[in-house]
DNA sequence: ATTTTTTGTGACAAATCAGCAACAATGGGA
DNA sequence: TCCCATTGTTGCTGATTTGTCACAAAAAAT
């Protein structure tokens, strides 16, 4: 069993596979993507840590921190940046779009593996006191594990209804329409308004008593009410 | 008590009040700059989110946007950018510049709005909500939830009810005529004058005694007096 | 006071909306 | 490859919303 699954993001092909090969040696389950933007169609919450090359594309890749930042299941995923430029200004910046950890190029592989797991450490430690998890009578939902449960039941929801559940649950009593459950639950390009319903509807079912906090509004769209 | 406080930049007058008084009956509010150079020279960083209309300087708009997240007081403000302009690269490079959102014209008002709170929301999502209640006597309207009640009792209003009645008790002791009645409370294409009497019939209704303060004066249309 | 215009409101019908089951397409994993 | 989970689409049903109309009531005009 892997001690931790990484995703390793980096347009040189070359660089990925010595990186994962070196990983996987350690025991950690290793995942690749060459962009930003491929990464971000991982389910990326399913991470314990990111490793970022700046290489590829620069701006994205501060984007790709903030947009990490930005949804709360990735926002306590620890981000290492890996960049051949060393000017000071870039480093802050990276840092202050939320990177844990800023690399420069060249390193020693073994000084890397040896701050990935630093990091993880320090973020291991810190994630067990702070867990994430918010509740409703018996309806538990973690967010740093994805993991929704009813009387420590687990619940087994697909992404994108977890998505939707995780958005009501975060903003209970307020009501959503579709165009907005859309933007939240669904990349880049959205699906039709009905589809929202359908997976509403899944979503009820699952969550079978609870089901019924998720109120409609005709008209206004939907919401988790207490 | 406003939700929020906004940047408006837009070369237009026209558009920017038009926004202005759309975003200020949401209860935010709002300041105008009409280019990215007056827009700096607010304090920036005070405005929860800032809208910028490419068409003036479309070249100071990237720049405009590049200069937002260079600081570090501005680092984290929403910035939605609105353009004619449907070309790909342009949206592309509107996003890497730091733009949250782009919005295409000719966009609706409404939906505008829409995802104006939308990001607030994401980006506010860690701060502590406002509360956006306004009273009169013991009936409520919760702008944020949409909810309007009379004395704790909830009551349900239609969307079109609902548009109305938050019209009214956001400028209250003033006249609306019935067409702009309808431009606030309908869609693109409103109904005829006399949709306006019988939803202004149902909402006296379901507002019990509170009805009667919505009054009619013959030849200048609606209005809720205190 | 009578007429004319405007407004209030109930009733009806059309349009819209939401819930849901069934089916299809897609894609990942065994 | 086949299987299965995921997820969007479609279509049907029942419920809600909403516009129109008709007529009564009220206000204004004559």
């Amino acid at each position: 069993m892997p001690s931790a699954r990484l995703l390793i993001v980096d347009a040189d092909s070359m660089i990925c596979e010595l990186l994962q090969y070196k990983f996987q040696n350690e025991g950690y389950a290793v995942d690749i993507a060459h962009s930003a933007q491929e990464a971000l169609t991982h389910s990326i919450g399913a991470y314990h840590l990111i490793l970022f090359d700046l290489m590829a594309d620069e701006f994205n890749g501060i984007r790709f921190a903030r947009e990490l930042r930005d949804r709360s299941e990735t926002r306590n995923v620890p981000l290492i940046v890996i960049s051949a430029d060393d000017n000071e200004d870039r480093i802050v910046e990276a840092l202050d779009a939320g990177a844990d950890d800023y690399i420069v190029k060249p390193f020693s592989a073994r000084e890397l593996v040896a701050r990935v797991r630093s990091v993880l450490r320090r973020r291991m430690a810190t994630a067990r006191r702070m867990s994430n998890v918010m509740k409703y009578k018996e309806l538990s939902i973690d967010f740093s594990t994805s993991v929704v449960s009813i009387a420590d039941k687990k619940i087994s929801l697909t992404p994108t209804e977890y998505l939707i559940l995780a958005m009501f649950l975060r903003h209970r009593n307020q009501f959503f329409d579709r165009a907005e459950i859309i933007h939240e639950a669904w990349e880049e390009e959205g699906a039709s308004e009905r589809a929202v319903d359908t997976n509403i509807s899944r979503l009820r079912k699952k969550l079978e008593e609870y089901g019924k906090n998720i109120v409609n509004r005709q008209g206004f769209g939907y919401g988790f009410i207490e």
